[in-house]
RNA sequence: GUGGCUAUAGCACAAUGGUUCGUGCACCGGUCUGUGGCACCGGCAAUGAGGGUUCGAUUCCCUCUAGCCACC
């Protein structure tokens, strides 16, 4: 269990390693579809495996929600359940703070819900976050946090991050009772667009001891460039002998950009929401520079005859036998057929530009 | 052939005797970042033809044309 550099780029801050984790091992830096309730939306676990990725990003909250501990649990956890023997990483809730903000409150304790299912109370605690992953055999356990909304005040930002960090050690303690070496755990660094702030979680954190770090609170409408900053901030700060990761991010080229500073594990919901919405992901070049790829949108009309697949040079399930007339065709008929292909294809692409990034900190061109 | 019904955007339908005639689909453009959403935001685009009534007609009347239904 856990994370050994094997290569160091010389020409900035990005590196490839291996995780390991009770399910398997992942190369880093590495990127993880979202399977939020348990399912890459519209793929099998055969899918997601044939697409490269290795390890997927669950929700605590939601899983908790529906079906609930009772079922995952009689299931024989979460791997089982959703037939996925690679790694998991679950999200501890925290992201709900921010996106589903209008439906809870904040206190010391942790986080109230409104449940969106039966309009119920559920109190979310750091104890409580850790016990449910747990529960769900998680491989990789995030803190609870709070996501502060972008922008953020200076006086805000700052007790939230205090918040947090409570809420780490309060997790971390409860970890501790599990005496579990099969689970990592992570904290989670906010402190939104301060570098003081962002400094000084990073320290709190470091002091608890945890097994990987993320930087989360980005991604969150701020300009990407505050994006970058804020990495610059805190990942000089975090052990080197420990895996970095970004939450919610992000878009390829930002991907990229985020690993030059040393960052080894990223999520984000873009290939697979993009993919049921129609904008599929396709290669300009080769070398990750400049606009190396391009977004094509499936449901526009030029694309009515064209028999050729979405992108010539992917190898994902879609592009070897579907043209993107066809695709297209069941997009716009509602075929749920579209989806799943769109996304095996996005998903795919997703894992080839890892594939790319890590050979390029290999070779020594990132 | 006779009678009836209909004619509004590319398609399917709304509405109205009085400034800019709506909606859905399609089409065009955009958004989506630790997923409540195969979602959301914009845009293009129409009163079949001719005549009459009226201050004013897409609306009421007549003719033509076309389609649908019924009857012979």
């Amino acid at each position: 269990m856990g994370f050994r550099v094997q290569y160091r780029s010389r020409r900035s801050a990005a590196r490839a390693g291996i995780l390991r984790t009770a399910h398997g091992t992942a190369h880093t830096p590495f990127f993880m579809p979202i399977a939020t309730r348990g399912a890459v939306k519209g793929l099998t676990a055969d899918d997601v495996r044939a697409s490269g990725s290795r390890v997927v990003l669950a929700n605590t909250y939601h899983l908790w929600q529906r079906p609930g501990l009772g079922t995952l649990k009689r299931a024989g956890g979460l791997h089982r359940f959703m037939a996925w023997d690679g790694p998991i990483l679950t999200d501890s809730g925290g992201y709900q703070v921010f996106s589903l903000s209008a439906r809870r409150k904040i206190t010391e304790r942790g986080v109230e819900f409104r449940s969106e299912i039966d309009g119920k109370k559920h109190l979310l605690t750091p104890e409580k976050a850790i016990e449910i992953q747990h529960a769900l055999g998680s491989d990789i356990i995030m803190s609870l946090d709070e996501c502060p909304p972008y922008p953020s005040t200076r006086v805000y930002a700052a007790h939230s991050l205090a918040l947090t960090t409570r809420w780490a050690q309060r997790g971390f303690d409860r970890m501790k009772k599990f005496r579990s070496k099969k689970q990592l755990l992570f904290g989670i660094v906010q402190g939104s667009s301060y570098r003081e702030l962002r400094r000084e979680s990073t320290r709190q954190l470091l002091n608890i001891g945890f097994d990987g770090y993320a930087i989360g609170g980005l991604a969150v409408g701020e300009p990407a460039e505050k994006m970058y900053q804020a990495i610059g901030w805190v990942e000089p700060l975090l052990p080197k002998d420990k895996p970095c990761y970004l939450m919610g991010v992000g878009k390829p080229e930002q991907i990229v950009e985020a690993v030059r500073r040393g960052v080894d594990m990223f999520d984000c919901v873009i290939p697979t929401r993009n993919a049921r919405h129609g904008t599929l992901y396709v290669w300009k070049r080769r070398a990750l520079t400049g606009a190396f790829y391009g977004e094509l949108r499936i449901k526009q009309a030029a694309y009515a005859h064209d028999v050729r697949p979405i992108d010539p040079r992917c190898d994902c399930g879609a592009c070897r036998q579907y043209s993107r007339a066809y695709i297209r065709h069941l997009m716009n008929t509602g075929d749920p057929l579209a989806l799943r292909l769109a996304t095996v294809h996005n998903v795919r692409f997703f894992a080839t530009l890892m594939e790319a990034v890590r050979r390029s900190i290999r070779t020594g061109t990132l």
